[in-house]
Formats: structure tokens, sequence, C-alpha cells
DNA sequence: GAAGCGTGGAC
DNA sequence: TGTCCAAGCTT
């Protein structure tokens, strides 16, 4: 706690804080890096500066301040959490881990991590810097989930009966401080591949270290190649307008908009790709005309080369939704106003390019 | 318990 | 260029 109270980072959400900014921060972090993190926050928080403000704001502004951040799943949880909180809450915040855990996107971490830090409840809250922080202290291998839970309930509970009785000094005392002690540990000096352990104050009590495998914990599962795609995006123009489709709102990037398009098959051209997809989620019969871009991306599960072609209609046609969730036709100014993909957001730079 | 879900930075 | 992985959650 001394070692945290001396060394923590002066982060936009600590400090003045509220349950609300907490939540906000909490869910903007999963997966995500602070350096990241820092301006959407101050975006969210100008644009959306109470609980109130999510739930009555449409999800495509939401989805519009997480534009680029990625999981955005995250952004229709929060949406969801929120009109929850104002019409089960009074648009307060729950103030307990049973109840937080029940609202959506709220899994063990975020439950326990708003808990203990808005709300000073002596409960645990374990990321992966957590993870690896207890891993290593206790040089743990087996058993890693069921162990690292026992182990950081029973911290957080004594650190906080045995930092109540001695208050004297002037270390931190909430069961929050005590998370985010752990939180910023793992985050400044027991790093992933090359742990600081030589200015880290728990060295001498971290069996790993006294071990020598504090490179080698936490175990790692083995993890496979990521497969390849070819996929084509159709940049449809009429009337200086273009066509863009909304993405079903479960799923793989739900929500967003993007230039329609899809896989390619084996044994199709990109051409006959797209003129397939085009008809598949449109209803649409379309001409391919000359590429414009093609570009590397790599998601989670597996990575693409998106290859973007100027098209246009065969004769005039209305747009069905077949497979997306809308469609619109926008001007290049217009597209500010939706939520994209990266990939897309280098489609439209390029687009802007030639413009 | 495992799979699906984004993006960018570090190395 | 490739790989790892980050303040995880839901199904």
């Amino acid at each position: 706690m001394t070692w945290y109270q001396q060394n923590r980072r002066d982060l936009p959400w600590r400090g003045e804080s509220s349950p609300y900014r907490v939540w906000v921060s909490e869910v903007l972090l999963q997966q995500t890096q602070v350096a990241t993190v820092v301006p959407y926050y101050q975006r969210f928080m100008e644009r959306f500066p109470t609980v109130a403000d999510v739930s009555a704001a449409p999800l495509a502004d939401v989805l519009k301040m997480w534009e680029g951040l990625g999981y955005y799943a995250r952004a229709r949880y929060l949406h969801q959490a929120a009109m929850e909180i104002v019409t089960q809450y009074g648009g307060q915040l729950p103030n307990t881990y049973a109840e937080l855990r029940r609202l959506p996107g709220f899994g063990e971490y975020t439950a326990g991590a708003v808990a203990s830090i808005a709300f000073g409840e002596a409960v645990a809250a374990i990321d992966g810097n957590v993870k690896r922080v207890l891993s290593r202290l206790f040089a743990i291998q087996t058993s890693v989930t069921r162990q690292l839970k026992q182990i950081a309930r029973e911290l957080v509970e004594q650190a906080s009966c045995l930092l109540s009785l001695d208050r004297q000094d002037a270390c931190p005392t909430s069961p929050g401080d005590w998370n985010q002690a752990l939180i910023e540990l793992g985050a400044l000096v027991c790093l992933p591949k090359t742990p600081r352990c030589a200015t880290c104050p728990l060295n001498e009590l971290c069996q790993a270290h006294q071990q020598g495998l504090e490179h080698v914990l936490p175990l790692k599962p083995v993890k496979k190649k990521l497969p390849h795609y070819d996929v084509s995006a159709a940049v449809i123009c009429q009337a200086g307008q273009y066509l863009i489709a909304q993405r079903p709102l479960k799923g793989m990037l739900g929500g967003l908009w993007e230039f329609p398009g899809g896989k390619q098959e084996s044994g199709e051209t990109l051409s006959e790709c797209l003129q397939r997809e085009i008809r598949e989620e449109l209803g649409l019969t379309i001409e391919v005309e000359q590429p414009i871009i093609s570009i590397k991306h790599s998601y989670t599960h597996f990575k693409i080369t998106l290859h973007a072609f100027y098209c246009h209609l065969t004769e005039p046609q209305t747009p069905q939704t077949l497979q997306v969730a809308d469609w619109q036709w926008v001007t290049l100014a217009d597209m500010a106003n939706f939520a994209f993909p990266r990939t897309d957001l280098k489609i439209i730079a390029a687009l802007q390019q030639r413009d």
C-alpha cells in the first residue's frame, strides 16, 4: 500500500470521482490499455456526464463514442445497464457486488472493481494484472482459477480489516485501493515479459522470483495460428452518394456501419464475390469497377485482406434489409455521423483523398 | 470450460 | 512482419 501511494499514476478517473465515472472507466479498460482509454474516457464524459445522459441517448450515439475502440458489445451492455439503472434504481448505481453483477456487462471483475472502488465493499477484483501478480507471488501453476479467487478474496478481506485497525499511518485503507494497488503493481512492475523484480516491493516475498520462475509464470495456453480470408467491400456510388449498411446488432462489429461485402469463396473472383454478397445482403444487382484500396487487418480470431472496389447499380433499385440491420445513402461528409470499424475508416480516408 | 469478440502498442 | 497481450464479458 505504501508502494501504491508513492507510485500510482495520476489518471483522469482517479481522484475526484463517482460510481458512474468508475464504472465507465472500468468498461473502457476491459482488454484495453490505459493510454488508449484516456482520450476515449475524456470524450465519453463530455458527451455523457451522467448515467441519465447515456440512458437517454440512442445506442448509435454510444457506438459513435466507441468507434475505433473495439469490443463494441461493451457499448451495448453499457447502454442497456444505464437504462436499467435509471428505471430500476432511480439513476444511482446499486452499491453492492451482488446487485451490480446482475447488470449487463458487469462480470466478476467489473462488479468487484466498482463495488470496491466506488462503494468500499471488501470484494476482490481479479484482472489480468492481478492474475499475473498472484500467480508469481505464490508460484501457482495448476488449478489457477480456483486458487487465485480464493487467495484474492482472503487478501482483500484481511487487508481491509488490518488497515482499519491501523489508521495512524497515511496509507490508503479501502478495499478499492487495495485492489488498485495489486493492479498497478502488475501494470508498472510485474510486467508480462520483463518483470522489474529489482524494484518490486514484493521481491523478497515472491515465490516465483525466489525460484527463478518469474519469466515462466503465469503459464500460458498454446495459441493456434489465425486463418486468413480475402474479403471484398463495395463502394456503391449514385448521384454523389454512397450506400452504407449497418451490421446486425449481435455478433462481430454489431451495430456498426460499413461498406457492404463479404468473404471470398473458393473458385470465385473478388468481382463475383461482391456481386453475390450485395445480392444476398441487399438484393441489389451491381457492376464492379476499379479497385480503391486493399487493407490488411487482424481480428481476434482471423486475419483478412479487405479489397474495396468502386461499384454502381446496373439500373435504379431500392436496397432491401435481407442480411443487414439497415442501409442508407450518404455523402462523404455524412459519414462522420455513423460509427464505422477501423477498416472502413481507412476506406473512407482513401475516398477523401480522391475527392 | 471454451469460443467469439477489436484494436493498437511493444518487441 | 509476426506475435503477444492489454483494468473481460457473454453465450
